[in-house]
DNA sequence: CACGGCTCTCGACAAAAGTCAAATCAGCGC
DNA sequence: GCGCTGATTTGACTTTTGTCGAGAGCCGTG
């Protein structure tokens, strides 16, 4: 196989094009390949990260309600997908919002703490390639035979592809049937470790789930409907790497949480940069319930939940006053 | 002034066009303009940096000869410029790998010194833009009122303006007519804090002169050639943000020396990342000593230098051994 | 209020980049 | 040795992008 004469000829026109600024007909004629093929390496290094085109979030962080936002909730950054937007999907356009956002939080050398769920892996599945060899992505929840294509492992792995990075995957179900399964496995050493290295982590990638009959864990069968309003009842906000916390933001006393095997919300509040990106309007509160427990230093959310987030703090400053 | 408009337009224009990957024509009837407006608009986004272009330098590093020389010399990483270069001029090609081993260096809220130079300014001319805005860019040295366009300022102020940063001017001569003028200066409250700074910060960025006739130092009327030669009788073999060296590094103690307002080695060493850049192959010698006097971590040099260090480093083994 | 001077915007053309089917080449089993 | 398979490369074609001069809008000035 040609293969390495051939990412030597990749990492070569794509220097010369957009390192130097030589046309692709200029980098044909002084690699000795016809233009096409420069065409086809330009491509190749575009998809595999050799070069890197990000655009600036700036735009996002500037809007004076995203200030509100990070003052309201005293988050570290927040960013604001207008609504009114000019693509089709607005929904995709906070996932490519959250992707660039995300891409410029990560760092050489950093680990990375990845969720699970719809949202994640829309991120996952947007984002562009880099090329950052020693950055590790792991999982933070186990796993969960779903029919879906984003499983949690499949979110973790596709980001360490597109970035370059190493994929450490975890192994497990996400639910056991009885507590004492669960509080077994935790103990095994592969699974320990795994647990114990979340803490370690630089930057995390999460969204948070609503408590109600669509949630994946309803859907994945992890939980019943009925089991889902029940927990509801008993003071159920939100959903943060399938456990489920209250509006505290903390992790609720329930049977369900004891028998999954994930990241403790400890070593999630550990993780420097914990990003979470919110598209659904619909998830005000499992939201409120995140940020309660600090479980969010940077946000990503559309102009409406934003504003939502907003009235809430308002109304909250009111009647504290 | 209908700038504010445009900037968000470009920002917008910049989204669309490079993050979700629509085309000018759909982006032009997205925002309602015309599609050349929007080509200008990418043109000034890549301008200004809110766009990132950049091409990944591994190529440089991989290189077996970049490892050898890092071993040699225990450098924290070597990017070599292929000499039998594909452009024209090899010793553009350096800068160009300089500028973007420099922009691939920099991080968020760094604080960089800047040294002077032709070399340095040639990188400062071809490096692409970009938005670091809580980046300080700071002069490692005193001014010299030549007639070059390379001025120790033009090089700061240029850099700075590339990285939408901070420009932090030194605005003292280089080197004064009397020992006593220079220590007064040097202890000026505004000259003081500027050299108290310099060890603060996380990346340098300079290059080495050669102790010959042709110096910029000579050149600039700081010595006269007559002046050079005795100098290098006495010793001198590379020239460090305007201080004349030894062959170890080390200051070379002369009058000279002692009339210049510069950033003591100390400080520089104190810097995290020194990045060194040497595109002239005569400067072998300077190049040898910098490093010997532990003022670079980072090297960026053309092959036929590269080949000479080695050639260096076997020679030196070999006499030990 | 008309007049330059200024910048921004547009339409049309030229240049460059993307794409695809056909051709070429290397490796491999028969 | 021969022909097959699959990947790579190429030339020709189409689409997309860059650029330029003309014209439109805006402001301060006489």
């Amino acid at each position: 196989m040609a293969i390495r004469p051939a990412e030597q000829l990749i990492h070569k026109a794509a220097w010369l094009y957009y390192a130097h600024g030589l046309r692709q007909d200029e980098v044909a004629s002084q690699l000795k390949i016809s233009r096409a093929s420069v065409a086809m390496y330009l491509r190749k290094a575009r998809e595999t990260g050799i070069v890197n085109i990000s655009t600036s979030t700036q735009l996002f962080t500037d809007d004076v309600m995203a200030r509100k936002v990070e003052d309201a909730f005293k988050l570290d950054a927040v960013w604001i997908a207008p609504e009114n937007a000019y693509v089709a999907d607005p929904s995709t356009d906070i996932a490519v919002l959250a992707a660039s956002v995300f891409l410029e939080l990560v760092k050489k050398g950093d680990r990375i703490g990845v969720a699970w769920g719809r949202t994640v892996y829309t991120i996952a599945d947007i984002m562009s390639y880099a090329d950052l060899q020693d950055v590790t992505v792991v999982q933070l929840c186990g796993n969960l035979g779903a029919p879906y294509s984003y499983r949690p492992d499949q979110c973790t792995m596709e980001i360490a592809r597109r970035l370059n990075a190493k994929g450490l995957n975890f192994y497990a179900p996400l639910v056991l049937s009885t507590e004492e399964l669960a509080q077994g496995l935790r103990a095994e050493p592969v699974i320990r470790d795994q647990l114990a290295g979340i803490s370690d982590c630089d930057l995390a990638l999460y969204s948070v789930g609503a408590v109600d009959a669509d949630s994946h864990l309803v859907k994945c069968g992890a939980l019943t409907p009925a089991e889902m309003t029940a927990l509801r009842k008993q003071g159920a906000a939100g959903v943060i790497a399938g456990q489920v916390i209250d509006a505290k933001g903390e992790v609720l006393d329930c049977d369900y949480n004891r028998r999954v095997i994930s990241a403790d919300l400890a070593s999630l509040r550990a993780i420097g940069k914990r990003l979470m990106v919110v598209q659904e309007d619909s998830k005000l509160e499992p939201l409120l319930a995140a940020i309660a427990g600090g479980l969010c230093t940077h946000l990503v959310v559309g102009a409406h939940v934003a504003e939502r987030l907003l009235e809430h703090a308002g109304a909250a400053s009111k009647k504290a006053s």
